[in-house]
DNA sequence: TCAAAAGTGTTTCGCCTACACCCATGT
DNA sequence: ACATGGGTGTAGGCGAAACACTTTTGA
């Protein structure tokens, strides 16, 4: 049984990145086979003795010479057997994120392009990849509310007004900025550092740090990360 | 590259069971292979055109002759190349809880046994078993704080200090029982039967049951199930 | 001096916590 | 009558929510 199985293991990413008060999500061209010349997720067939984690990371670096910031096992997508056109296939997906700072992409070779789009301009794609992306989205905003996941999207320092904007942006919520800046930086895992940004015209806001050393200190000290809105 | 990739694909689950104050997993005793006689997770290898969940479906029913309550795919094992000797092998492990009326098990062609295991009583199994249960457990303790997940392991009608009795023993944790049943009560998906439990001594228990259908109902209502313990 | 964004404190309200005695049954 | 488990109310504290004006800069 065993020796006759041909169910092929893909893994697939769905990166996320955060500019200007827009959520992005990487998308690239796909070079070969059924959906040459669409946009699809990153990702592709694992190799024989090759870890996941390692064939997600691969891929990135292949297809849009990418380094992720954080990135975990998002969930596998193997129902429908037929989900891939090219035969039985099942697909670990990833989730991850990168910061401003890691946004430039070099396509290489199995992508002949690869680009961010904003995540409400992004069309009805190939395979199950609108599925996945959904499920991505609803564990980002998920975890906003109960991991310091945010930090990841963000440049090392910043105002703390772009925390504001990430929250409010991607969880499509208003919410007050007192006790928004209060809670968080009671939660005491920010570093002020006596930079100063300034912006345009306005007040030059200070810049922050997310001290994640800290914050996993803390973390073993049955600390527990939460943040609620309503309004 | 995809037509000689020599990876297998199988499917394991972790099934709890509660009764009488104690957690069980479910295990198996290997009938062939290196493991012989050893006891095991269920699970085995996927078919071709098998969707994953109809392939830990079947393989609980072969294995155990058991139908699950609950069932949600928990993680995919498959960073260390080597974690099955028989060669590169991912598993997508489920996770899955059965009420007591469905404890019964009928070992069949791929066990030569199938036993309940009380938690604590778990010793070293092969592959990376140890690691699956101790990812499963964690994800039962999250989820009872946020989703009404234990009621899967308790008959239709019960008393409410089995719905008490059961955090507690899972959470290892003691609390009050008035501010858990008021807690609870609240929350307003608990119905209350007119029937009563009698129990050795002790004053007899009105029986209560989980509206799974209004639960559903008000979870669309932006309705957050959320349970937090502190003593 | 005006526009734009940053920064800040207090009161109110609801929920979680702590806590102990009575009730119904079996023996 | 006593042992066993079921059932119940209230007061205090803490953290979330609501709410608006001042400060600093550029134009």
């Amino acid at each position: 049984m065993s020796n006759t199985q041909k169910i092929k293991v893909a893994v697939d990413a769905i990166v996320f990145g955060y500019e200007s008060n827009q959520l992005f999500v990487l998308l690239i061209k796909q070079k070969y086979g059924k959906f040459k010349g669409q946009w699809v997720l990153p990702g592709g067939f694992v190799l024989n003795n090759e870890g996941l984690t390692n064939a997600v990371n691969r891929e990135l670096k292949e297809e849009a010479g990418i380094e992720v910031n954080y990135l975990e096992q998002l969930y596998t997508f193997g129902d429908d057997t037929k989900r891939d056109p090219r035969g039985h296939t099942i697909s670990v997906a990833y989730f991850a994120l990168v910061n401003p700072e890691n946004l430039n992409l070099i396509p290489d070779t199995d992508a002949s392009d690869a680009k961010w789009f904003p995540i409400d301009e992004i069309e009805k794609l190939p395979f199950d990849h609108n599925k996945i992306i959904d499920k991505a989205l609803e564990r980002l905003k998920a975890k906003l509310h109960y991991q310091p996941i945010g930090f990841d999207l963000l440049n090392k320092e910043f105002p703390f007004s772009d925390l504001e904007q990430l929250y409010m942006c991607i969880l499509e919520k208003k919410f007050d900025r007192r006790n928004f800046r209060k809670k968080i930086l009671s939660l005491g895992f920010l570093n002020e550092s006596n930079k100063i940004q300034k912006k345009g015209s306005g007040r030059p806001a200070k810049l922050f740090s997310f001290d994640r050393k800290n914050y996993k200190a803390m973390e073993k000290q049955r600390f527990h990360f939460e943040i609620k809105f309503v309004k």
